[in-house]
DNA sequence: GCCAGCATGTAAGGAGTTACATGATTAT
DNA sequence: ATAATCATGTAACTCCTTACATGCTGGC
């Protein structure tokens, strides 16, 4: 009987071994680079320090494999215990609830200090960065799409399409509301200038 | 020139006192409170720790208030270095990327392993805990709508607005998916007694 | 009599980060 | 040359959490 409850990150990365069958520390952290979408993609050391933990806990097996070109590398294998305790976890276990830390909106809320154009400029890059996360969880999506044993991460990537969509819409949204209530001195010049 | 760079958590705690002029660290652990809509809020003993911090980097004053009905409490002033300090970190320093840790949206990923009906459970609670936010939310936001001091709470109370209804919505699609594909022997149990 | 609210604080520990260290190969 | 990819690991540290400790008042 595992210890139960690991933190999330252990079960994430028992979870993509199940999906898996083999894999490297190495290719396992790029592929945990996929979850960034809906969850904090875990930092190298901590991928390993997982691994770590759930060898210990004897979850999964590894082996080590030679290689001439290449550093060696340690396979990683889910075993029996570990797909029992990953399935324990997904059925039984209590799901805590969303944690965000959203900087941009941290800000927006202090607005009240800001220098002017400072959050037109936040949050026109807070677009950008959106922009980039959409378009690359569309391309996953469509890379995906149709497999039949990635169907849930299909459903996940649709969701987080939908949520980076939201997220682009409030945020023109929020600069819309900026630029139409803010400019005291700006609209009355503007307006001059307009009407001579 | 304060050490820069404390954690957002430190300049959250801040913020608040530049929007409420002296507060206990009791009535700021609820004040904080408002914030988990959009920025995971800290635990009761992590405010009185920042509130330790902000002292010793002598960013906010305190004074004792003694009462007669209730327990004495020391009240935090935010003073002009913490001012600064803050408006530094709001127009100057680099925005992170949000940090979101979705739960549901992790064990629908590994959905593959989960039990019939247990996907569907986790996506109905998550449902209702989200109406409880955006409803919560709703009743925050129209108590602050229209008071000038707290114009920019109130633009990211209509973010949070749009990001909870977002998130029901997409939680039911995700359900009419899973409802749609899944149940292989009961649709074709219940068509057999649809056509009987 | 008991619970909720007010009010502050400590101790222990876990989760996760950054930065560093190493070193081979391949492509530009 | 030098950067990127492959590949693993340690050390130091910070943030933040849970659990515990204390004690008064007022309402049910």
């Amino acid at each position: 009987m595992a210890k139960r409850d690991l933190p999330n990150t252990a079960y994430a990365v028992l979870g993509l071994l199940s999906l898996h069958q083999e894999l490297s520390g190495y290719e396992l952290r790029k592929l945990a680079q996929n979850l960034r979408f809906f969850y904090w993609s875990p930092a190298q050391s901590q991928i390993y320090a997982e691994l770590r933990r759930l060898q210990k806990l004897n979850l999964i097996e590894e082996r080590e494999v030679k290689q001439r070109d290449k550093p060696d590398k340690r396979l990683h294998k889910i075993n029996q215990r570990g797909l029992e305790e990953l399935t324990r976890w997904l059925n039984q276990e209590a799901v805590e609830p969303p944690n965000l830390k959203h900087s941009v909106a941290l800000r927006l809320f202090f607005g009240h200090l800001a220098d002017p154009g400072r959050l037109e400029h936040i949050l026109k890059g807070f677009v950008q960065d959106t922009e980039v996360m959409l378009s690359d969880l569309k391309r996953i999506r469509e890379s995906i799409n149709g497999k039949p044993n990635l169907r849930y991460p299909a459903l996940v990537a649709l969701w987080g399409l939908h949520y980076y969509q939201a997220e682009i819409n409030t945020a023109k949204e929020m600069l819309e509301h900026l630029t139409a209530q803010e400019p005291e001195q700006q609209t009355q010049l503007l307006s001059c200038s307009a009407q001579a």
